[in-house]
Parts: structure tokens; sequence; C-alpha cells
RNA sequence: GCGCCCGUAGCUCAGCUGGAUAGAGCAACUGCCUUCUAAGCAGUGGGCCGGGGGUUCGAGUCCCUUCGGGCGCACCA
């Protein structure tokens, strides 16, 4: 048996419609129901599986177009189902308002823990129809280091493209360097300065206030020192007798920059890719502006758009991109207040007067280079909520470029709140500063910041509670949900103590049809994955597999004090065991999506 | 002023393309270990789903409006 790409729940969904379908024209055709269009309707789970496996509303979606109380037309509809032997369904009722809920049958029950056990890779479907996505997250500056939103970030980012791979995507994660354009140009001025003040004091050569002002700035220039004075000595030279304007203009200072850029930026990327390493997240791409620029990618994207009229040339020579254009059909516009305290849509620099491009024109050369020239069907972008002013531009400029602003999706991720005793904390204690992704993984497990950070839906604003990641109790969500792997491991090792395998449909499946409530609770949630995993990807919402995690574990913990396994008699056992594999296997496979530890014994506190 | 996100139990949050009696964890209270890890389980109490209109068989969910909180509106990225 294959059990390869299975759905269980969205098969037991189809062919509860298609019953339905059927029954409904039968109906039609013979005259209990008179004729017309069919309504359309849904089948869904119901929440409370009293009320079966799959709900219909077709009767009461159909009241109108049949004229008849909804009872009358689920009576009308249920006489005309097929028989039911032989078929995914027990039985049929007609239930509340009219609704038709289908029961799912033992067979189905058993061919989902079947599923489960037989095919390691349960939950994983085909669903993308390996559709290539690039899923683009983090994308720090590297001028310095990582903060809370590149740890929010990279967790968010890592498990959208992890549920995207298990949905049946084709996906490449990556990681924009911003190499290029202002910021490496602040970057550079900063290290100059610290550089000269290491010769001439800081009294001599401030650092000026728009500069970046961390320590890491001057650990570079004293590393540059130790090794390549030498080679920059006749520049500093010249830079000692030089102030203000005159110093930051001068070839000099140019030189002196480039060649602490050249040393510091590859370091500093290098520290990106050691930090989110640890943090366990592997790109496939690590992508450089300033390839973008070199090639003349940037400016080809510039020229195109002022063909097709999307950009004009202002009068100081600066190049605008035409903000109206997008606004009527992505919504959001730059808009600003004239001088009569009218309203008007402020159009976009791409091209400054002084002939740089904005890091806007780089992006849609990026984005243009994403799904034109390496062929991805989407691209997704995590970025920070404080970025959403430039979704409907980026949108409206794949538009303007010729491609489809819709082939740009951009999940927008809320800010988070560092918690300790309740209260919010914004600076470490140790530095003074704001708080780094590497100043968190050494308070935190990465197994909680991992799992954390994807528990609320990125639209949301997350707390991120200090106390309760460090807890290794039931109450930290990451371990209890360790904690039901662990203890599946612990029974399979008793029961391999004494001797006891278990056969699987190779030999021969157990002769049981978990009639325990606890059980059958625990095999309608793993029927659930697979579809949960498609409904994530679709969303771009990996929170709704950590907590459907922390539902499997429940639901497995309660199983696990109902029902005894090592002193069960042996077709019961054989079930059990079964069942025990199929939770373990769903766990191992979502905390591992994750990148989370999946742990065959936990260590007691005490 | 304009735009985006969020208002659901004391706290943190779920609630799938509108569906049945609005759920979970924490906190409070009560039980369950001679039994596979009690790092677990069961039970009790707790709600004008921010307010007000509308759409329909049916609204926490959709539309309008209003109030409260967060974030953004640069020739920065």
């Amino acid at each position: 048996m294959n059990f390869e790409n299975y759905n269980p729940r969205a098969a037991l969904l189809a062919e509860a419609r298609v019953m339905l379908t059927e029954a409904a024209n039968a109906a039609m055709a013979d005259g209990t129901l008179p004729a017309a269009e069919l309504p359309a309707f849904i089948t869904e789970t119901p929440a409370d599986p009293k009320n079966g496996d799959v709900a219909g509303n077709i009767a009461m979606a159909g009241a109108r177009v049949w004229r008849k109380a909804p009872r009358a037309i689920a009576e009308a509809i249920v006489s005309h189902l097929p028989d039911l032997t032989d078929t995914v369904f027990d039985r049929v009722e007609i239930a509340g308002p009219g609704f038709l809920n289908f029961y799912a049958s033992a067979g189905w029950l058993t061919g989902v823990v079947m599923a489960a056990t037989e095919n390691p890779e349960y939950g994983r479907t085909n669903a993308g129809q390996g559709k290539k996505i690039n899923v683009e997250f983090v994308s720090a500056n590297p001028t310095g280091p990582m903060h809370m939103g590149n740890a929010r970030g990279g967790a968010l980012g890592d498990g959208i493209a992890a549920c995207m791979d298990w949905a049946g995507y084709d996906v490449t994660r990556e990681f924009y360097i911003n190499d290029a354009g202002n910021q490496i140009q602040k970057f550079g001025k900063s290290l100059a300065v610290r550089y000269l003040q290491l010769f001439v004091g800081e009294d001599a050569c401030p650092l000026p206030a728009e500069c970046y002002q961390g320590g890491d700035i001057v650990a570079h220039a004293e590393h540059f020192k130790a090794e390549h004075a030498a080679e920059v000595a006749d520049a500093v030279e010249t830079c000692r007798n030089l102030s203000g304007d005159a110093l930051y203009d001068s070839a000099a200072f140019a030189a002196l920059k480039d060649a602490l850029v050249a040393f510091a930026l590859p370091r500093n990327i290098e520290g990106l890719q050691r930090d989110l390493g640890k943090y366990r997240i592997r790109y496939d791409v690590w992508f450089h502006e300033s390839d973008l620029h070199n090639s003349g990618a940037v400016q080809a994207v510039v020229d195109k758009l002022l063909e097709t009229g999307a950009c004009y040339k202002a009068e100081d020579g600066a190049i605008m991109y035409k903000s109206a254009q997008y606004a009527a059909k992505y919504g959001v516009a730059n808009k600003k207040k004239n001088g009569d305290g009218e309203e008007e849509v402020k159009d976009e620099v791409l091209v400054r007067a002084n002939g740089i491009p904005t890091y806007f024109a780089a992006d849609i050369a990026y984005h243009y280079d994403k799904l034109a020239v390496r062929g991805f069907d989407k691209a997704i972008d995590v970025w920070g909520a404080d970025h959403h002013g430039h979704v409907a531009r980026m949108k409206g400029a794949m538009d303007a470029i010729g491609l489809d602003g819709s082939r740009l999706d951009v999940v927008l991720m809320q800010m988070v709140n560092l918690m300790r005793d309740g209260k919010p904390v914004r600076m470490s204690k140790r530095t003074g500063k704001a708080i780094t992704l590497t100043d968190l993984l050494d308070e935190v497990p990465i197994d909680s910041a991992r799992f954390f950070f994807n528990q609320r839906e990125s639209s949301s604003t997350l707390d991120f509670d200090l106390d309760l990641a460090v807890r290794s109790d039931s109450e930290n969500p990451v371990y209890y949900v360790q904690y039901a792997h662990a203890r599946i491991c612990s029974v399979l090792k008793k029961l391999e103590a004494a001797g006891i395998t278990f056969g699987g449909v190779e030999g021969g499946w157990p002769a049981y049809d978990f009639a325990d409530p606890s059980e059958q609770a625990l095999i309608r949630l793993l029927a659930n994955f697979p579809a949960e995993i498609v409904a994530a990807a679709d969303k771009y919402d990996p929170a709704r597999i950590t907590r459907f995690c922390i539902d499997v574990a429940t639901a497995f913990h309660r199983f696990y004090t109902a029902c005894r396994i090592l002193d069960a008699e042996p077709a019961v056992q054989q079930g059990r065991i079964a069942l025990c594999l199929a939770v373990r296997g769903v766990i191992r496979n979502i905390l591992t999506m994750f990148k989370v530890t999946v742990p065959e014994s936990m260590e007691r506190a005490e």
C-alpha cells in the first residue's frame, strides 16, 4: 500500500461532497426536489465530533432555490444517498437546523493510523504541485548585529518555508544582503571615523550622530589596524590634517572607507551566517544587492520603467515613479498635504537627483530577478510591519514592469515584546543596548525560541515570555510536546525489552478497531495533519502547526492516561503500538519542520 | 490628517471560504500515582466576542460607523 501524499481529511470532505451532489441531482431528477440549479454548499469538519466527521450545509444553502424547509430537503437528499457499505462512512444523520452529518467508518480511522505509521513523511502532500517558491526572510543589514525582529522573522520565515515544502512546493530560502547603497556608505563613514580615532583620539575626530554608534564598529577598526595598518598609512596621514566636510569629501577618506568596508563587511556577513546557522536556519541563496548594481540590472529596470511611462524625469534630474498608477489597485499611496491643505499623491524617488538609485530601484530589480530571470512562480517576503508602506508600491512596480503584482506576497510581521516578570524589557542587562539575536539565544534555548516565535500569527504583536521559555516543565509548550514524544519512546523501549515487536502492515495489521474515545479523538486529530499543513502554507501561517502539535500532545497524554499499552491484550496492544508510532511520527515531523530537537527521553529536573 | 495591524474569560491567545451550546493554556478551587516518565490526567467556577447600525435562514467571522491600543507616512532602508 502506498500512503504517499495521503490527505485523509481532504479525502473525506471530497467524498461527502460527491455523495451530496449526486444525491441532490438524483432527488431533482425523480421529482423529490424541484428542478433547480445546484446551490453552492460546503462540506466541513464540525467543531464537535458528536456532529460527525463531515457536515454538509446543502439543505440550508438550498432552502431558497428548492423552496422547502431545510429539514425536508435534508430528508430528500438522505433518501437518495448510496448504500454506505464499503465506503469511508458508517452513517449519515440529519441534525440541528438541517446539517447532514457523515460519520467516518472504522476502516477510515484505521487507514489514518496506517498512513501515519507506514509513511515516515506523513503530512507531506503534493498540493503545491511543485510550484517554485522563493521565501526571503531576515535579510538583516550587514552593518551590525541582528535584533528581535530578525529573530522572529527568522523563525517565521523558516517556518513558512517548511510548511510550503511539506505542502508540496519547491521552496528556496533566500537572504538578501544589502551590501550597497546608503547604509553601506554610513557603515564606511562610521568605520573610517572610528579608525582615525585610533590615531588622533576621539575629540579630534568625533563620530557624527548619524553614524553607527555600536561597539562592533570600534572592534572592526581595531582589528583592521592590527592586520592592515600599513596599507592605509598614507590615507591616515592625509586625513589627520582634515576635518568636517573637507575630511568626508576627501579622496583619502574615501580610500579609508573602501578599505574598511572591504575588511568589515565580509566579516559581518560571515557573522550573520554563523548566527543564523546557530539558530538552525540554512539558506539556499545569499543574494548580494551589489550584484544587481554591478550587472546593470538596476539600470535596466529604471530604463524600462522610463520607457513604459511608469516613471518620469523630474526637473532636478531625479527619476520619479508615479504613485497614482498603483494607488487604485493596491489601495495605499503616499499621500501628502500640499500648500493649500489638499491631499495629493506623492510620487516616489527611484533615482536621486545625484544619480544614485534608491533602495526602491534596487528592490524592483531584485524582485524582477526572482520572478522573471530566475522564474519563481511566487516570491514571498517576510518584512517587519514598519515596512508596510512599501508593499503596495512594490506590487505596483511588478505590474509596471510587466509582471503580475500578485506573484509577490509580503508577510508583514508585527513587533516583539520581550517580557520578564510580566513586564516588557527593552534593553540588555549586560550591554545596556537593544537585545540582539545572540543575546536572546544566550538566555533561552534555541528550541524555545524557534517554537515561541511560531506560536502567534505574524499579524499580531508577540509577547515573548523569557521566564516561560527557560522553564523545563509542562507550562512551557515546547517541553509539553517533547515530553509526549519521550513518553512514547519510553513505552516502546519497555515493549522492546519485553520482546514485543510491532508487525505493521507487512506482519498483518492488528485486528483492533480503536474502541476507546481517547483513541478515536487522537486519530481524528492525526487525520487533520496534512490538511493543517496545506492550510498553514496557504495562509503563510506556521503558527497553526505549532498549535496543532500542542493539540496532538494533549490528545496523546489523554490517551496515555486512559489506555494501557504494556499489559493490554495482544491485538489491542498492537493497535495501540501503531497509534503510538503514528503520534511519534507526527510530533517528530512537526518538531523537525521547526528545527526543534526531538528528544527520546527527558532528563528529570531533580 | 492618511494608511496598515490588533481589541474574544482576570492574563496570553484559538475560533478554518459566515454554521450547531464561543474554545484552550495560565491563574483560582477540587480530585487522580502499589500501574508504561504525575514534566501527566480529570473536574468546577469564570464571557453584552470594545460600542452602535446593516447584510440573511444564521454574524465573533462580511459591510458601514465609532471608540481604544500598536506601527508607519524621507531624494533612509
